[in-house]
DNA sequence: CCTACCGATCGGTAGG
DNA sequence: CCTACCGATCGGTAGG
């Protein structure tokens, strides 16, 4: 999954072949039918990986009860996250019009449920008067934005992802940043 | 170029041929090749017309004295740029690798004199005090993710560009807005 | 996990 | 701007 990742991040989902594909695991393409059904199947598993490992993480952080310390926490997640798994969050982000059809209801679903734990985390910053907006939809989507765009242009030989992450929190909840809390290694690429 | 935005938005530049963009201006595929040399000609003007039209705005905007409020209208300019022309920045921002390569650094070089006005505008207001932040670069790429970012999740049937670019600018500068400013239509889809 | 191969799609051209 | 057509690529299968 992380080497066909690579390849559609890489040339895109069609022009990065099943060849593409196996030669990058040195093998030849039709061994990867041991493996995946199609060349559709081996993109919803990419898929899966990334919303799947992106809302397990959210799922602990969704319980902190502190509001101001739980959307700094999601806040830090999605940056962080995509940072550390540029290729997964490439294909997961850009290829959508390749996922097949039968997979997309379930896809979005997931990801309206990701969305709302942001819009939640806002209206309760909001409502504890930490932040001043009238839509908090447009705030998590903001937020979700500038965190996740990090994979159209990080470069990991200069730039730190917990770095950024402490940037971005500090843009939205605007309190510097001291004692940043440790992620766990994370990553695909 | 509009059409061909909307083709390669809904399929995906590879597996939206040149047949469907035929069909969709009522004819047939080689009548194309009256217009274009080939396919890849075809992204190319849409890749162009997307950075151009940015640019083109962006320059007058650049010329504002107050920072705070170059900043403000830069980050307007994206965020109502995006919004009002979904497919054209689909394809820009999600087929790049679709792009040939001859293309590349001359789009690579129009890109980094956009973001470098994003982060000179940060600087500046960094130094008024207005914000505060270590790294303006990060601070740039936060506001182009937040503001770029809508094209994944506009629904114009209940969104307004202008509403979602003031709550932009009241995240970053932490200003109610007033009386915004009026942008002219410059739409395409 | 391999070699050999088939069939559909699609960018592009000929010629009008 | 059209009809007719070619050739390359590539997902997928047979059979081992």
């Amino acid at each position: 999954m992380a080497t066909a990742a690579r390849v559609f991040q890489a040339r895109g989902y069609d022009a990065g072949s099943l060849d593409d594909v196996a030669a990058a695991l040195d093998m030849r393409k039709s061994s990867l039918y041991y493996y995946v059904r199609s060349k559709g199947e081996l993109l919803h598993l990419v898929f899966d990986r990334a919303i799947t490992t992106a809302i397990e993480e959210l799922r602990t952080l969704a319980t902190m009860s502190d509001p101001a310390e739980r959307l700094a926490a999601l806040i830090r997640h999605q940056a962080v996250l995509v940072a550390r798994n540029p290729s997964l969050f490439t294909v997961f982000f850009d290829q959508r019009p390749s996922l097949d059809d039968r997979y997309v209801d379930d896809m979005r679903r997931k990801e309206r449920q990701y969305v709302h734990a942001y819009v939640e985390a806002v209206e309760d910053v909001i409502s504890g008067g930490v932040l001043a907006a009238d839509d908090p939809r447009f705030v998590a989507q903001a937020i979700l934005g500038m965190t996740s765009w990090v994979y159209k242009w990080i470069d990991h030989a200069r730039d730190d992802p917990e770095r950024f992450a402490a940037t971005c929190v500090q843009l939205i909840l605007g309190t510097v940043e001291r004692d940043p809390p440790k992620h766990q290694a994370n990553s695909f690429d």
